[in-house]
Order: C-alpha cells, then structure tokens, then sequence
DNA sequence: TCTAACTTTAATCAAGTGTCCTAAATTCGC
DNA sequence: GCGAATTTAGGACACTTGATTAAAGTTAGA
C-alpha cells in the first residue's frame, strides 16, 4: 500500500578493498542491528556480531578497528536510509501539498508498524539522552524531516510566520514518532493504525489549511520562563 | 505555574523495620533514579548504587535482594507517581472539561521538561521492547492517563462512539510523549514550549469538540491487514 | 606470481557483575 | 539500660563480559 518503503540500512561502499570485504561489513552490520533489535543497544559487541554472523571476533575487529566507528557507522546506515526516503518524497513531481502530506503520514506510520523502527527509535532517544554524537546526528534526521514538513506548509498557508509553520511541523514530526510505543510492532493499538492515520491525516490537513497567522501567538498564555 | 507537580518517587511504606531502614530504602531508590537520568538504565548496579548513596554494596543487597526486586520497585515507584497526579485531576471537583483538559495538557507538557522525565521516559520505551514486566506496567500507566482524557472527550461530545474516543485519546496522548524527544529537558525545541502548548491545546479541543461520531471510519480509507 | 586484502586462532588484560557470609554496630520498644 | 531485631560494613566467590592485538594462515585479483 505505502508507495515508499523504508529500507533498513543504508551503507555507503568503501572506494578499496576487494568485493568480498564490501559483503563483510554489510553482514556486519545487518548483525548488529539485528542485536540492536532484538536486545538493544548495550548488548552490542565484537563478540556477539561476530557470533551472529558466524565470523571470528578478531575479523569483526579488522574491519571496525574500534567499537565506537562501527556504533557510528551503523547509525549513519540506519538515519540515512531515511534522510533518502524523505529527499524522495519531496521531490516527488506532480503531487499536490495534501497529497504529500497524506503520504508522509502514510510513509511513517507504515515504517513505526516495523519491527526494526519500533526498537531502534526508542533506543536512539535514550541515547541521545546521554551520548552528544546521537543527538546530533539525530536531530539532524529529524530537522531534514521537518523541512519536508515545512515546504508543504508553506504551500498551503503561505501566510503563516515561520515560527508558526516550524513549530506546526513540530507537531506533526513529535505526534507521529509519539506513535511508535503505542502503535508500532507488536504495541497494543497497531490494530486501530488505520484510524489513527485518519485522524492525524485530517487534524494536520486541518490545522495546516485553516491555521491563522498569530493565531498561535495569540494562544499563548504567559511565556515561560526558562530556569538558570 | 502548573498547580500539580509530580513527585520523583512515590514508595510505598515497608510493613516492618525500623524508621532508618524506610529511609535506607528511599536512599537506595533515590540513587538508583539519578543512575538511571544520568547514565541510563543499564549503568544500574548494587555496586554503583552504594558508590552513590555512601553505602556498603552488603547492605544495599540487604534490603533488596536481588537486583530484579530492586529495579520493578524504582520503576514501580516512578510510575505510581504519575498515576497519582492523574487521580488527583480526574477528582478535581468544579473545573469544566476544557479546563482539566488544558491542566492536564499543561501538566504532561510542563514535566517532560524536566530532567527525570526527559531521561527516564525513553528508557522505559527501549526496554518495553525487550521487558514485558516494564512493557505490562508502563501501558498500565498509560492506560490509566487515557482513562482520564477518555472522561472528558465523553462530556464534551457524548455521541462520539467508544472506539472513535478511544482513539482521539491516544493521539493526544502519544502527541505530547512525543514531543519528550523535542521538547524535553536541554532539547532543542524546549523555549518553544509555550507556542507547543497553546498549539496543543488548542488542537486537542478543537478535535475533541468538534469531530463527528463516525466520521474517523468514514475517512479510513482501505482497512488495513495485519500481517500473520 | 605476488601483494594487498582478508581471516582465524589464541591470548591478554581489565573491569565489572550479582550474590552470599560473617561479624560488628545500631535502633528502639520495653 | 537491656536485648532482640534490625541495620551496616567489608570482603570473598565465582563468574561473565568487554575491547583490542599479534602472529600466522588463506584468498583474491592484477
């Protein structure tokens, strides 16, 4: 049904090294974000990748001299995939700006119903909670999907301050990726994905075509204050 | 600003023992949170726990047995607290629907602020994945957080089926846990909170007000098929 | 063929883990 | 203040697991 689909990782090939050795960083690598999965991620290790994928530990280590390049190397496989997916959609030619925002939605209440998406996100935020290098590169997914967001927006209601339009994406992004502990694979409402698509389809369509400019502004009550 | 607070932890009184060992114990869970916000759930350890609260490793092991007793106590104390907060909105006498809508919204937006919560929270989504004693407990959380917000939409707009209620509550719900990623303690978009709760509000109210019985089926457009 | 790329084996070294035990110290109701 | 119940310290046990490396062997492809 969905028109794009969310690979699970994408690799970028090294410029040296025989064909052989391309295979084995890709077997590594889909071995640890099998563990990532299936037992989050402190349970990554030489060890247990190379038990995985049914090589010596000391190969694992040829390839990823340090455990920190292949962390890195795998979560840049994971984030790019969708970083290509949304450059998709958004150069996707002849579509109107509700029918890419219906597709988006579409796109990633799909994804969040997988498996791999379901454990790797949560992982990720608790992650970035701790470790600056995954913040980052995180957020910098997240901004690359909220511009998607963004460009629509300003399709649609071209009056809207950018503030407003950014915080509405904002919304958006954080409604669906709130999504994912509740309906993502194997979570108790996967069965309702089907209404909760409609509705957030509708309330965002809504909100982004009848929002008005200041409205938002106006809606605050006092501004908050922020702590020392 | 907010009128409720929640509490870090709310533990429950031993039945025996001396005054010093109840304190004992809330040291222990005390230390045992600020591990989890600081260095993540898996960074737990009876040694590191005594390391924090000027115990003996003996004597932490003393009051918990094993560590499993140990973390479904933290987690249990950290969870019943929120359940509380939301008792104590659910029985607030006088306030029309709108407005305990707008204090819960207020009170979930102000605490994902907060340290604890940023932390704690995605810890909890990482391990519901692989723990299903974490995964019963925290969607019993939930679950009770829905049953409030199931409480209003009903007196705000009685036609609207069951299932349609049920599900407007979850997307409320899950659009403000996601935003703990966005907006939560040090994140990017926390200054902009006061334009996310107003937009929230507004949304939430509007949906809940407005929205037609049976019209979130008739927007859903193929039914979807859950693979076997 | 011959060299660069791969692969294994085995080992090192370090840190950490939960749990249990004993013996001393302390609470606190009486 | 007595004394039993409770709390504390400290260390020992018995593992598990971790990253990383060195040396030797194997394979691929120009």
């Amino acid at each position: 049904m969905p028109k794009f689909k969310v690979p699970d990782l994408l690799i970028t090939p090294r410029e040296r090294g025989y064909a052989r050795g391309q295979e084995g960083v890709e077997q590594i690598l889909h071995a640890a974000l099998g563990i990532l999965v299936e037992e989050g991620y402190r349970a990554i290790s030489f060890r247990r990748i190379a038990a995985r994928c049914g090589m010596s530990v000391g190969n694992v280590n040829y390839y990823f001299r340090t455990k920190e390049d292949l962390v890195r190397e795998l979560l840049d496989a994971v984030i790019s995939s969708y970083e290509r997916s949304f450059a998709a959609i958004m150069h996707e030619p002849g579509a109107t700006p509700e029918q890419r925002l219906e597709e988006i939605v579409t796109l990633i209440l799909e994804d969040i119903g997988t498996r791999k998406t379901t454990c790797v996100f949560p992982e990720l935020w608790a992650l970035s909670n701790h470790d600056p290098l995954v913040f980052d590169r995180m957020h910098e997914l997240y901004h690359r999907a909220r511009v998607v967001l963004n460009e629509i927006i300003a399709e649609v209601n071209p009056a809207l301050p950018p503030v407003e339009r950014e915080t509405l994406a904002l919304f958006m992004s954080a409604s669906m990726e709130g999504m994912t502990v509740f309906a993502g694979h194997k979570k108790p409402f996967r069965p309702q994905i089907g209404f909760i698509e409609a509705l957030a389809c509708k309330s965002f369509v809504y909100l982004v075509r009848y929002l008005k400019p200041g409205e938002m502004s106006a809606w605050q009550r006092v501004p908050q204050r922020e702590p020392a």
